[in-house]
DNA sequence: ATGAAAGCGCTAACAG
DNA sequence: CTGTTAGCGCTTTCAT
């Protein structure tokens, strides 16, 4: 328990003890090159003995990295999600992704809110990146598609990668392919003798939500199925949103039998919904949802989901930010980063019901 | 739009601007004495104009604060609870509560993880330390007790704010009143006709453990009844403990008639295996938690919760690191700081079944 | 392969 | 009330 290390240790202590210049260490520090062997063991022994930790601020003001990431997310959106404690663990999972990953690389993340919408965007960007002098920016919908933001990024010259991402504006892509997502979930249903399927779109100032839809059109459309406009019921991912989707959609004269809901919470409302109405789960109506939030699992039946791998996203965009060279060294390679997504089969979906 | 700002805005820009000197701005800027008001207004609106934001980094560097409060986790737990997904929501509540305040005083919150156990904490804590050089420390359990952490933050002169904490280290204080909190519990069942009330204590990690415990001990003699040793079982927050403890405790020859679980994992698990042997909530057990994530409200039946004050704690934790000065004008005033809780009344809590 | 000098943007300590 | 001078801890030049 050395309570050596209490005062003040710089870099300056750090060469003292190994017997060189700061320059030296510094080199040593940043992997720099023009080190003889002995030498750099020598700096590394006297920083592990030491405890040294370079002061993240004197770094910046020298001129080089930050090794701070910054993680963007909608203010609005994020603190409401927070309030209701409805249990959606995006921002955990994204902290869990970017975390270890900016460990790893001796970076670190810090998570900001900031508005969508307003006309002072700029002043808030600004101001955090001013502040804060991040080497990248991760960006999550609806951010992500945001002209504005992205542009101001790319004129601040600051590295940005955009989670969930589609328009064509710059910047490095990490995203699930959705579109495939919709055609899991139709496959997984038809393969259950479904027909009859209908789709709750998400929240149209999302650029994924089109896509889900599309590749949801796209699907029925192999199956050799026409696809019933009737059967696509408009959302905004909201509880109250799915519940009035689910109420016109079980309304029709010839109901779906099965559902996909572009958010779990828009599936939990119709499992409500099909309730109230003494429809079964699955045997009357099966439903299957995207993004498995725990509260999508902990539902009475569990929902049939796809897995939005957040987490991995966020580590990929991360790693991408902090080391642009190696982004092409990755299996998926190239423009847009394109992350694993899992359709986990549970409780909600089931046969078709014979009519 | 202003595309103006896009190059290196400093300090000495806006003082140019404003036709001052930068200590003159400096001085504006921390709200410092000596301006005349005239002066400062014109600096003001220079600032607001440029849209500038002071570099943290070089705030830092100037030897002042660094606006920054460091948020400290365990590492193991934390990054588990992640895994999990179980939708434990209490990073998110510390989110809500400290980046909001933070961001009120021109403060930013940064989350990191520290392993409890390990001999290396002292290493990671330095570098943590030397890296950020931040102004305040957030201490959650089970760190919150950790003499070695405290002692350490205390030796660094950095100040901390213990949230759950109860041993006595010194450092700020913030927590809820855990013992009225089990006695809530019991005075909401013993209102509801029961007399056999069971207890699943928490990890023995947890300074609050103990004394959840307690406050249901002294609640149970305050209502002229024996405590039965049989019908107090050891948890550790975990399902799987619960599982154990509700076994134990069903097993009874004569079994309790409620229990109250310090966690709603375990209070999730005593239902399950209360289903399991047909035993019908609340008609005949009723169950009471702790904490109150969303998991126990989205469960069927919900849960009677404690509610705890997880943002609230956080927020008074920042605003005390932040204000230390200002401590004693809050109304509950002195360490500790007790934040309230909430006794929410669901449905997993009712009258007492008839023997 | 190493060292010395200059400066990053800001604030504290000191002048005026 | 305001301006000037150092210097924070580090990394970039540039020398050696």
């Amino acid at each position: 328990m050395g309570e050596a290390g209490t005062g003040k240790l710089t870099i300056r202590e750090v060469a003292a003890s190994a017997g060189v210049s700061l320059q030296t260490v510094s080199r040593v520090l940043n992997k720099g090159p023009n080190v003889s062997d002995k030498t750099r063991r020598r700096v590394e022994e006297a920083v592990a003995t030491l405890g040294y930790s370079p002061s993240i601020a004197a770094r910046r003001m020298g001129g080089s990295r930050s090794f701070l990431l910054l993680a963007l997310n909608d203010r609005a959106r994020t603190i409401e999600t927070w309030r209701l404690r409805e249990g959606t663990d995006w921002v955990d999972q994204m902290l869990l992704g970017g975390m270890s990953t900016c460990a790893e690389h001796g970076y670190r993340m810090i998570f900001e809110l900031v508005d969508t919408h307003s006309d002072h965007i700029e002043r808030e960007l600004r101001s955090a990146l001013s502040a804060l002098r991040p080497d990248g920016v991760i960006l999550t919908p609806p951010h992500s598609d945001n002209r504005t933001i992205v542009k101001f990024l790319a004129a601040a010259g600051i590295g940005c990668a955009r989670i969930g991402g589609y328009a064509d504006l710059g910047g490095t892509i990490v995203r699930m392919d959705d579109r495939g997502a919709s055609a899991d979930c139709v496959a997984h249903l038809a393969r259950l003798g479904h027909r009859r399927i209908a789709f709750v779109t998400g929240s149209e100032e999302y650029a994924l939500s089109a896509e889900r839809l599309e590749g949801f059109r796209e699907a029925i459309d192999r199956l050799g199925l026409d696809v019933d406009p009737a059967l696509i019921a408009c959302g905004d991912f909201s509880y109250a949103s799915g519940e009035r989707a689910a109420s016109a959609l079980l309304d029709l004269g010839s109901p779906p039998t099965a559902i996909i809901a572009s958010s779990d919470a828009m599936a939990r409302a119709t499992m409500a919904v099909a309730m109230t109405r003494g429809l079964a789960i699955p045997a009357d109506l099966s439903l299957v949802s995207f993004d498995d939030v725990p509260t999508a699992r902990a539902s009475v039946p569990p929902i049939t989901a796809i897995n939005q791998p957040t987490a991995g996203m966020t580590a990929r965009a991360a790693e991408l930010l902090i080391d642009p060279e190696r982004k092409h060294a990755h299996a998926s390679g190239g423009n847009p980063h394109i992350v694993p997504f899992e359709l986990v089969a549970r409780q909600s979906s089931g046969p078709a019901p014979r009519r």
